[in-house]
RNA sequence: GGCGGCAUAGCCAAGUGGCUAAGGCAGCGGUCUGCAAAACCGUUAUUCACCGGUUCGAAUCCGGUUGCCGCCUCCA
């Protein structure tokens, strides 16, 4: 069995088969910068760098191109506010984009066109549809005839009639059909503007991700994702441009990423309920941002609320207990460097084949339509197990134990390294969390250092009350106190 | 109005024709601990919104009902 998943195109989970073997191109669309991203944006991010990452790990030579869309409406109209030009505005968010997809542990794309950088190549491609017929210029605009490309809603299942049915649709005098969409607009008076054979403008919205995905991937390319909501009309108008001009199939699969709702509701500036994702990461570490999101699947929605946001972490907080343990061991001073599979008996030989079958599992989840959900679910599965494996009595830090730990760490690790998690040390991540928890909830760590102390002092003196007490003092703050040889440490619960 | 999606335990969530319906969070009982925390063991859905149908067999397929949601306008 190979990797399969669910393709727009067709509706259901196909078998993947790309134009060249070993190879694979995919194209995303990115975000347009004029504002601060959301999470909704780092769902999408999350979701596709996923992907990415495991074609890479199943031996796939990916080009993966996401592109910036640095002119448009929006842009210039928060340019003009902030009297400024739409570069200042789009190289500030482009950089902000990229310092919170990099805190997110999104890996950069192989390429990252912007917009303005392909304008020749969009003038060139109106051009063909112009000659095609497809096209038609009104006073400096140009338009693209919906009616003239008979494969026209094939992505979002619709077509012309249906459409025209809705009453949605605003009736533009220069439009032939209430459907067609801009292809170039011409510009008003303190806009930004390009030479063209039409006259100065700017392009529309859906021809950048035609031309950029054409130049750096070809005619036809193998994916193309992005959110739910593009696919009809951004996705549709893509096709429409790229195989009207072409001739030739333009994506052959289509994977779209569900949307982010907050308690329960869409995300929109309307209800003020927008995230975003620099708040959320203070708020909570990136990899429980990223395991809130990869324990649902891809194409659900998901809510992000204050208690699905809690439940990640304290499955993050696992993971953790569980790869501190790990570490705490294998930091003994035992050699099982010179150990191999052979030398294994018993329990360590059972605990050792379960291990090495996380990673068979791992793709067998992955592969059925990149199911992390699944995927995490047997990462959990070799938690327990490799926690009753230490908590036996029996066990001790000999060099086959520490052989079989070390071969479940690298296990985790190495699926972890596909879903952006595990990546912390530990140590750091208890104490990060730590400090995050502590400032939201306004507590003084001092004062909790102190109490502690004072503890210490109790249990020394074997005041069981007194030590009693402050338990109790902390945990009423939610401050879990965890006594162990070395001390005495502690987290918010 | 048109098109589409979803409904699985207290919560989140996998599972899309057939072994005991993954996993996480929360809860309960036990082991461990001065007491705890973490961890481990056990336990928590005879049942998958409801009603019919197909089938030897369905949470999974088909029809209907109800509820929720998305898109049709910028949107990840």
């Amino acid at each position: 069995m190979g990797l399969r998943f669910y393709n727009t195109l067709t509706n259901r989970k196909e078998d993947f088969r790309p134009i060249e073997d070993g190879k694979l191109g995919m194209y995303v669309c990115g975000i347009t910068a004029y504002d601060m991203c959301h999470i909704g944006h780092a769902r999408s991010a999350v979701v596709f760098d996923v992907i990415f990452k495991y074609f890479k790990y199943r031996g796939y030579n990916v080009t993966y191109v996401k592109n910036f869309t640095d002119v448009d409406d929006k842009i210039i109209a928060k340019a003009n506010s902030e009297g400024t030009d739409i570069t200042s505005i789009t190289e500030r968010y482009i950089k902000e984009h990229n310092e919170d997809m990099d805190r997110m542990g999104v890996a950069r794309p192989t390429i990252a066109p912007k917009a303005t950088e392909n304008i020749q190549g969009m003038i060139r491609l109106i051009n063909a549809l112009l000659e095609r017929g497809l096209a038609y210029v009104v006073d400096g605009d140009v338009y693209y005839s919906v009616d003239k490309f008979k494969g026209y809603g094939k992505l979002s299942g619709r077509n012309l009639d249906d459409m025209m049915a809705g009453a949605r649709i605003d009736i533009d005098e220069k439009k032939k059909n209430p459907l067609d969409f801009i292809l170039w607009k011409s510009a008003k008076e303190g806009e930004p503007w390009w030479d063209s054979p039409w006259g100065r403008g700017r392009p529309g919205w859906h021809i950048e991700c035609s031309v950029m995905s054409q130049r750096f991937l070809g005619e036809t390319f193998d994916i193309h994702g992005g959110g739910r909501d593009l696919i009809f009309p951004h996705h549709e108008n893509e096709i429409a441009q790229s195989e009207g001009a072409t001739g030739q199939t333009f994506a052959n699969y289509w994977i779209h990423n569900g949307f982010i709702r907050v308690n329960q509701e869409k995300m929109s500036k309307s209800l003020g309920n927008i995230f975003n994702m620099r708040e959320a990461m203070n708020m909570y570490h990136p990899e429980v941002l990223r395991l809130f999101m990869l324990q649902s699947h891809y194409r659900s929605p998901v809510d992000f609320s204050d208690e699905s946001l809690t439940d990640a972490r304290m499955g993050m907080e696992r993971f953790y207990e569980t790869l501190k343990k790990m570490k705490d061991a294998l930091s003994a001073a035992v050699d099982s460097s010179d150990m191999s599979a052979k030398d294994l008996s018993g329990k360590d030989k059972e605990v050792f084949e379960r291990v090495q079958a996380l990673p068979e599992r791992f793709v067998e989840a992955m592969d059925d339509d990149f199911n992390t959900a699944r995927a995490i679910g047997y990462i959990f599965d070799t938690v327990r197990l490799v926690n009753g494996y230490m908590a036996d009595k029996e066990f001790a830090p000999t060099a086959e134990s520490l052989f079989v730990l070390d071969e479940a760490k690298k296990n985790m690790r190495r699926v972890g390294k596909v879903l952006g998690l595990f990546l912390e040390d530990p140590d750091e991540y208890f104490e990060q969390d730590k400090k995050r928890e502590a400032q939201k909830m306004g507590l003084d760590t001092d004062e909790i250092d102190r109490l502690i102390e004072e503890r210490r002092e109790a249990r020394t003196a074997k005041n069981w009350n007194r030590a009693d007490e402050i338990r109790d003092i902390l945990a009423a703050k939610k401050v879990v106190l965890k006594d162990s040889a070395g001390g005495t440490t502690w987290k918010i619960g």
